[in-house]
Order: C-alpha cells, then structure tokens, then sequence
RNA sequence: UGGGGCGUCGUCUAACGGUAGGACACGGGACUUUGAAUCCCGCGGUGGUGGUUCGAUUCCACCCGCCCCAGCCA
C-alpha cells in the first residue's frame, strides 16, 4: 500500500526528477519530541529507506529565545531510540547563517528586498486582512544600496532589537497573507545556543527552511498541512536566489489521537505548571515519556505504518495505539506473577512446612523464552479482586465453594473467610486444595472455568507499582482550547504500595529494564527511580479486559 | 465573505473510469492452565444535487460541511 508522498517519489524516480530520495526531520529544539513527531520522523526516515536515500536530522534553530541544548540532547536521543540513524548528517539551521546572509544579501541586489524601519504593529496593520489588501511600507523603495548599507549594519548590531527588518518584496495585495512582504530577518540579542552572540540577526522560518533544504541537498522536504499555504513563499525565496539545488515541499495531515494532547504549548504547560511530573512522566505522550512508561519504539513504529499518511485532517482512536503496544509486547514480555493488592490465601489442608516449587513458561508465544521455576506454599496472597462474597453468575473466580486453579500449581476449592470484624473487610481467604491437580491438571478431567495468580508469603518480592490512566478523561482534550486542563483525569496515576512479586521480576538484566507481563494484570516495565531494595514497576498497559466488559 | 486544503464503514486508510478492500473498534462463536493470546463469523461507508459515460469513490458543474492563514514563532 503506497501513501500519496511515495506515489510523487515514484513518479520523481521513474522520469529521473531526482536520483535518490533526501528528506530531512527538522526539529525545533524548544521541546520533547511526541507520538506526532514520530508520525514525521517514521514518514522522513522510512521513505529513503525504502527508496534509497538518506534523512538527516535537521535542528531549525533560527528563534535563539526559545531554544535549549537540552532539547537538542533529548531529541536525538529520542530520535535514535525510536529505531533511526542519521549517521553523519546531523545538521543545524544555525550553521548556515553566513551562507543565509549571503543569500539575503543576493535578494537585496536584485532588489527583491528591503530594509523595514516601521514598527512591529505598524507591519500588523498595514498587512491588511483576509479580505482587504495590505498598504506598502513607506520604506519598500529604497535604493539596493542603502538597504544593502543596511542590512550590513543590521548584521554589525548598530540598531537596537525591534527597530528594522529585512522583508521580502513580493505583493501587498496577495490574497496569501504570507506572501504580502514577509518578513525575512529580524534583530534579536539572545544568546543563541549554538552560535552564542555572534549574530544579532537571525532569519526567519519561512527564509531560513527551504535555504536549508536547498543547502543539504533535500529533494522532497515534507511539513504538515499548516504550512500548505507557505509553500508559495518556499518556492518564491529559492526562485529568486541562486541555490545550490532545487527542493520541493509536499504536506501531510499532523496526528491527532482521541483522549491526548499533541501540540507543543499545552504540553509544555503541562509540564511547567506542574501537571505531570516532567517531559517524561509516563502519562505524556513524549517519546521520553513512552519509553519510561515501557511502550516498545517497534510498537510505535507499526502504529506509525497502520494510521497511514494523508492530507485528510484526522483524529485517531488512542484505542489502535493502544492495540500496537499489546501487540508487540505480547509477544515480548516475561511472563511473571505479581499481586497488586493482596489479601491472604490459606490452603488449610496443605502442611505447614513443605516448599514446592514449579517449573512455569516465561512466555507462552515464545518457546525460546524456556521456564523458570516458582515457589509454593501453604501460604500465599492472591489478588483481592479475584475473591468475591457475593458472586455474580458469570464470575469465574473465587467464592466460598468455588473451585478455581492457582496457576501452574494447584486447584484449590474455597471454604471460607475471615473477616475484619470492626470493618468487615476481607483478611484473609481460606481454601482446601486437590493433592491429585499438581501442576494445575486434573487427572479426572473436571473443568475449571477460572484461573488466577498468586504469590508465595515467604519468597515474594515488596514492590510499587505505579499504575496510570489516561491523562485526559475527554475525548478530544485539543479541541478544548485553553480549558483543557479540565479535561484532566484526576486518577491517571495512582500507586500499589503493598504490591508483592516474584523474585523472577526483579532479576536483573544488563540490558536495561525488560518488558514484563504481570499474568492477567497487564504489562509492566522497572522504572527508573527503582531501587533493589526497592523496585518500582509502571504499568505500560492493561491486557484486553473482556472481563470488564461483562461487568458492565 | 480573500486565499489554501480536505470530505470513503464508529475511527484510520485503500481502490488504471469496471465486484468499494484492510486495520482498529464493536457484536457473536470456537479454543484456552492468563476472562490474555489465537482462530472463525458478523456488523457496517463513498457529504448532497445534477451532468458526461454501457458503467462514476474516480471526470465536470453547482451546493453543503470541516480545517488552516492576518507572529519580528516554527
């Protein structure tokens, strides 16, 4: 299946247009990178490598005021985790800046722009409106000289910040608003992260991005569809300037998902009101935040491929996402028991002091995971959930008389429970097991409708387990504006303090933290503030709840 | 109301002018030592009106609806 953008690359190929295909994902470093920016990086990335070519990653670090090194770090990490490699062609924007200037200088000559003395609201008024034309500035006809004597002292830092501009000369009557004497470069004193003080005037997007492309060599710079109407404007500045090649911009819809937000300063709110805990806490939907939450990179990459590339403005049910990760996780993750929230489970006719152990699979999808061997005893903690009083018909779990099997191990029958008696919470479950079900069999070939974990009292593992929701509680959080806070799920992060594992989950591996699923519970990674004496677990994502659904 | 874009199952996305297909979601069933996974089955769509054509999602016209643009942000 071929996306719109393969098709032009095909056609380009095919009448020898271009020789090899050169994309470029062109970050601003004033943020995390997010699940949309993967849509672009997965699109950028991929089609080189399926056409031949190359992508570089690009930092457009024209705006020194809102720029960090340490975006700059975390989007190359980011970059690099999600499965891509831009080998040597790293670039930066600023590092064109003599060779912009150059090209400035170029447009100036051939009396193509002009040197703008009007202040910034007198620039706002005079663009006119969607219906109305704009006026020209009164400075528009100056001789290529003087707006060459300028712009050069422009560059010397002889105006003070604000007080000029250097604007394209094209059409104050364009129903293109961009296109009505854009601005191309303005003063600004900000110490840029990379270029420090050396220049005092920095270029503009629209100026700056197709020179970049056109620098590296990029045959098809692909944007999102807001830029659309900038496309004029791209192929204005390398029509009229001498470049070194000839790009072409092509758009596709950004990604939008049901119950997140995407865009750059509601996440950056986020995180500095205090909302979340960082650009990487698990609730985000930061590449930085994904990855602490245990979304595997390979389970982004495929939703990636499956929402596809279009000019149609979409959102996508968070619900395909959500099947990628299980997807891949299923057929990755450990297998362990764990007990979020524990409640005793005797087994009254087992002797006090013998230990048995079982040999389990570590993945039921994955031979090649082998087994491993789990502790059993008289005592042990099941889930609380997995007892009721009161049972429902259709509850496969336990109840007093029922029969259910502890996984791997034994059929046990309930018969009875002890209660608080002050609150009449449920202290502990008691149960009498079938010696003949070893291994969790029956020899008569009874059936049992439930299966549930347990762990073992004495060989459990204390652990925390950090459990998250959904950010937003609303569907379309986005489209809320500057209420979306609102929208805020007051429960999407919640901890199991009592939690109990087993050792098989806090093995170690060199390899950084594995993906693990907790049986029946869902799939859950080690955090990083996990400690050996205290392991921290987050919860990436439930397993599919047919259960839950029943209830209902 | 100027300009630019976009309308296909609930959602996302395909279909040289020739049987509207896939995925997710949803519903039902089989299987099951995870109420998971897996496997079957089902559900449902071309914004509207005309026109061209043997035949239109596709071409044309008009209409309707949605998105983007008035930063010295990207």
């Amino acid at each position: 299946m071929k996306n719109f953008i393969e098709k032009i690359i095909e056609e380009d190929l095919t009448a020898g247009r271009c020789s090899e295909v050169i994309t470029r994902f062109p970050p601003e470093p004033n943020g995390y990178l997010h699940i949309g920016h993967a849509k672009s990086i997965c699109l950028n990335f991929g089609l080189p490598r399926r056409y031949g070519g190359r992508c570089h990653l690009r930092f457009d670090d024209t705006n020194p005021e809102k720029e960090e090194e340490e975006f700059i770090e975390a989007i190359k990490r980011d970059v690099a985790w999600l499965g891509f490699d831009w080998g040597s062609h790293l670039y930066f924007a600023s590092d064109y800046f003599e060779r912009m200037y150059a090209f400035a200088e170029e447009l100036i000559e051939k009396g193509l722009a002009f040197v703008c003395d009007q202040t910034l609201e007198e620039i706002r008024r005079d663009r006119g409106t969607l219906t109305e034309p704009g006026k020209e500035s009164p400075y528009r006809n100056r001789s290529v000289e003087e707006n060459l004597d300028l712009f050069r002292r422009m560059r010397k830092g002889e105006f003070p910040e604000g007080s000029r501009v250097l604007r394209a000369k094209i059409d104050m009557a364009s129903p293109n608003l961009n296109m009505r004497d854009p601005v191309l470069y303005r003063i600004r004193r900000a110490a840029h992260p990379r270029t420090g003080t050396t220049w005092c005037i920095y270029p503009m997007y629209d100026f700056a991005h197709c020179l970049g492309d056109a620098i590296e060599g990029v045959t098809h710079s692909i944007c999102t569809l807001e830029f659309e109407d900038h496309r004029p404007l791209y192929d204005w500045v390398l029509d009229n300037v001498t470049p070194p090649s000839r790009p072409y911009q092509y758009e596709f819809a950004r990604l939008n998902m049901t119950y997140t937000v995407l865009s750059k300063r509601k996440l950056a709110r986020l995180v500095r009101e205090g909302h979340v805990n960082g650009w990487d806490d698990p609730r985000m939907p930061t590449l930085a935040g994904l990855r602490r939450r245990g979304v595997p990179p390979e389970a982004i990459r495929r939703f990636c491929d499956r929402i596809g590339v279009a000019k149609t403005n979409s959102v996508v049910e968070i619900e395909l996402f959500e099947h990628c990760i299980r997807e891949v996780l299923n057929k990755t993750a450990r297998r362990v028991m764990a007990v979020l929230d524990p409640v005793k489970l005797t087994i009254e006719n087992y002797p006090e002091d013998r230990i048995e152990e079982f040999e389990v699979e570590n993945n039921p999808e994955d031979a090649a995971a082998g087994t491993r061997k789990v502790a059993f005893s008289r005592n042990l903690f099941i889930e609380r959930e997995d007892f009721l009083e009161d049972p429902p018909k259709k509850f496969f779990r336990l109840a007093v008389g029922r029969e259910v099997r502890l996984k791997g191990a034994y059929l046990v029958t309930c018969t009875g429970v002890k209660k608080d008696p002050e609150t009449g919470e449920v202290k502990e479950v008691l149960c009498r097991y079938d010696p003949a079900s070893r291994g969790g069999n029956t020899p008569d070939g009874r059936r049992v409708k439930g299966t549930i974990h347990w762990v073992e009292e004495k060989t459990a593992v204390p652990a925390e387990i950090r459990v998250y929701e959904r950010l937003f509680r609303i569907e379309n959080p986005e489209g809320a504006g500057e209420e979306f806070l609102e929208g805020m799920n007051e429960n999407s992060f919640s901890r199991k303090c009592s939690a109990l594992v087993e050792p098989a989950a806090v093995q170690r591996t060199s390899s950084g933290p594995m993906p693990l699923q907790f049986l029946r519970m869902g799939y859950f990674i080690e955090d990083i503030d996990s400690k050996p004496n205290h392991p921290i677990f987050n919860k990436t994502i439930g397993l599919r709840d047919t259960w839950a659904k029943v209830k209902r």
